[in-house]
DNA sequence: AGAGTGGGCCTTTTT
DNA sequence: GGCCCACTCT
């Protein structure tokens, strides 16, 4: 890198050309700008917790663009929707150029992009549906009552088993066979009945014409796969494809992204195998370490200049990370200096936990850091109970990214449903979700009633049902109206293709679901109707995006985050400031200027579940470095000395290995000074000194151990 | 056949 | 402590 310093780099520009001149030196380091500079070939970037690989991914597609690649031409595939739209909009504004048609987003997104195309030849309609877990493991359900002997067997396992068992086969490719030796050996026995599932499984989603999230990819993959006029249209295309987390992708994904880059093999991969922490989604590590093998003669680039963390932070993260030994060594470089030590907070319990945290964000708000710039980071969702109630009594404003998606409660799903029985009336699940919601119809009723529309011409015009049965008396009322919604929804949706105004739209049909039938579902149904029905009235606001229901179907479906909550207190704070609370998971490539870590336990974080392998421990200490990379400025990391198991039952907690294999010297230990005081003041004090004792023994081979814990002592 | 009630069962992370 | 399932009543 020290020879590399000495040139001088300058743009090439066609002088005749009225373009941007963008001045690539002086915002990129040398070894970024070798990266937004490499040519054509496949190229590896090894991009370091913070070194900038968003920013040189923007300034590379804002290079691509400006030297005259046509947006079109660019595969741009990341891991969220959100990451790809941020990066093209700050490329479009380096180069003033529209690079909307850039082929971008999620795997997913990509998938079913080229789905819709092409569906029909590999056996679906354009129109399939997208089915969520809950979707997936309700239709297992049947499956298993078709294909099991004895309907009645207790030790068959549970249909979200199964679900679990054939997603992950299908994100892995392995077969049930292996996955069930290796992952499940008390299931053994079954293995047949399990694949025969599989095979139902699959042939129902094809009756259906619905596909899950693994299909997405796996059809893509076949659809590539089997017609080589299809794929030759998109290796044509596509001139350029970058390829963002290469680390965190299965081996469906990489395959796919071989296919479509097979032609030019101008491909460019960036990641880093120090933060891959979905393998249990299927992520398949060694995509990203083969990569070289698969592709000779490619560029490997490293990034390892930090500009996020401070120093003290990073070599906490380095220290940590060294402790794996699947790992490629690497030391990330800090360009910041110096900086506060990270803290390790020890608190009594759970809820002294939450006020530290509580605390220590009004003291850093005093200190001019807005809230928008703090973090509370954890391992699973459960973990932040306490502390939302905390900061709610605080008047704390807070968002959550983790939890149930707003697109899988149960009211969101009701009313989807109605638009997805209309926009594809093979979706069995729909029209049974939608029944059952009718009063006086349950299971049987739907079951019949589906049957029916099965096999008719035109299902959404539900008069011939009436005519081959009869309707149970006490829902002759809910089916009449039921009727007509239908058909008056699918008079909209017919209206919608051709027109680009309001009527038809899917905002309009959610208006018209909740007006004429699921707003009296709702009111007679729960206790909160009032916040259900705005979720609704946000549904519908947020469909006012897309013409098509479509469009909005599929793009709802692969939705990440949309509708966070946000508390709404009596904001005493800046307007719309508020911290985040988030899974670890969900925070990967963001950053915050304050983070703190809740729950570092052996038995939280790492995960009790996640220890049985030492590759499921590398990966935990691979989230841990994820969770400390995200700060720049302040960490801290919280230990309750108390922890309570899931029969409510108290114990001493153990330091999580994470903290404890650390040097001492890289963070300092704080503890409540004075618990009787008010003002619950931390502060930085020794350990050994405090008032607590060291209650369990950290060398217990033991590991944890619960201990009922009577509060009087 | 639907709707309402009590007993067993996990609780990691997600497109 | 909350969700799902099986069982019972209308």
């Amino acid at each position: 890198m020290s020879e590399k310093k000495n040139k001088t780099y300058v743009v090439k520009r066609d002088v005749t050309s009225k373009k941007s001149s963008l001045d690539y030196s002086s915002v990129l380091n040398p070894q970024q700008y070798e990266v937004v500079m490499a040519g054509e070939g496949p190229l590896l970037v090894i991009a370091g917790a913070g070194s900038g690989k968003t920013h040189t991914i923007v300034y590379r597609l804002a290079r691509l663009v400006d030297e005259g690649v046509p947006p079109s031409a660019i595969l741009l595939a990341t891991f969220t929707n959100k990451a790809a739209k941020e990066m093209l909009l700050r490329s479009s504004s380096l180069i003033k150029g529209d690079l909307r048609s850039v082929f971008g987003g999620t795997f997913h997104h990509i998938g079913n992009l080229i789905l819709r195309q092409y569906a029909h030849l590999i056996g679906f309609d354009r129109n399939f549906s997208i089915m969520d877990r809950e979707d997936s493991t309700d239709l297992i359900k049947d499956c298993i009552v078709q294909a099991k002997v004895n309907p009645k067997d207790k030790n068959f396992p549970k249909p979200n088993v199964i679900e679990s068992i054939l997603s992950f086969s299908a994100d892995t490719e392995m077969e049930i066979a292996n996955l069930i030796c290796r992952d499940y050996p008390y299931l053994i026995e079954n293995i047949s009945v399990i694949k025969n599932i599989q095979e139902l499984f699959k042939r129902r989603k094809k009756e259906l014409n619905i596909m899950d999230f693994s299909d997405l990819l796996s059809n893509t993959s076949l659809l590539l796969e089997e017609n080589e006029e299809v794929l030759e249209v998109f290796q044509n295309r596509f001139k350029y494809v970058l390829v963002d987390e290469y680390q965190d992708t299965n081996k469906i994904q990489a395959r796919i992204i071989d296919l479509l880059s097979g032609k030019w093999k101008n491909l460019t991969v960036v990641g880093d195998d120090a933060q891959s922490i979905y393998s249990f989604r299927g992520a398949y590590f060694e995509n990203i370490v083969t990569f070289p093998e698969r592709y000779p003669g490619t560029k490997v680039f490293k990034l390892e200049e930090n500009y996020r963390s401070t120093n003290p932070i990073l070599e906490l993260a380095n220290a940590s990370i060294t402790n794996n030994t699947k790992q490629y060594p690497k030391e990330l470089r800090s360009i910041k200096k110096e900086g506060e030590l990270p803290v390790l907070a020890l608190c009594q319990d759970v809820l002294q936990q939450s006020e530290f945290v509580a605390q220590k964000i009004l003291e850093l708000k005093d200190e001019g850091i807005s809230l928008s710039d703090i973090a509370i980071l954890y391992r699973a969702h459960y973990h932040s109970i306490e502390l939302q109630m905390e900061l709610t009594r605080r008047s704390i404003p807070f968002e959550i990214r983790s939890g149930l998606r707003f697109n899988e409660s149960r009211h969101v799903k009701d009313v989807i449903s109605f638009l997805r029985f209309v926009n594809c009336p093979t979706d069995e699940l729909a029209w049974k979700r939608a029944l059952n919601l009718l009063s006086g119809i349950g299971n049987t009723t739907a079951t019949k009633i589906w049957d029916l529309v099965r096999n008719s011409d035109n299902p959404l015009q539900l008069d011939f049902v009436q005519e081959n049965m009869t309707i149970p008396k006490r829902a002759k009322d809910s089916w009449k109206h039921f009727v007509e919604l239908t058909a008056l929804l699918q008079s909209q949706c017919n209206v919608s293709k051709g027109k680009s105004d309001n009527v038809g739209s899917p905002s309009e049909m959610i208006s018209v679901v909740l007006s004429k039938f699921y707003r009296n579902y709702i009111e007679l149904t729960f206790d909160n109707a009032d916040s259900r029905i705005d979720d609704i009235n946000q549904l519908s606001e947020f469909a006012l995006n897309y013409n098509s229901v479509e469009d909005f179907l599929a793009e709802l479906a692969l939705m990440g985050t949309f509708g966070i909550e946000n508390t709404e207190q009596e904001n005493k704070f800046d307007e719309g400031e508020s911290v985040i609370l988030s899974t670890i998971h969900q925070s990967k490539g963001l950053e915050w200027k304050a983070v703190f870590v809740l729950w570092l336990t052996d038995s939280r974080f790492p995960s009790a579940r996640s220890l049985g392998t030492e590759a499921g421990e590398e990966e935990e200490r691979r989230l841990f470095y994820v969770s400390v990379t995200r700060a720049k400025d302040h960490l801290f990391l919280c230990q309750p000395m108390l922890e309570t198991n899931m029969y409510k039952q108290s114990g001493f907690s153990r330091l999580s290995r994470f903290v404890k294999e650390l040097p001492d010297s890289l963070y300092e230990r704080w503890t409540l000074l004075d618990e009787s005081s008010s003002d619950n003041s931390f502060a930085n004090t020794n350990y050994e000194s405090d008032n607590w004792t060291r209650p369990a023994d950290p060398d217990d081979p033991d590991g944890f151990v619960y201990e009922f814990f009577d509060d009087k002592n």
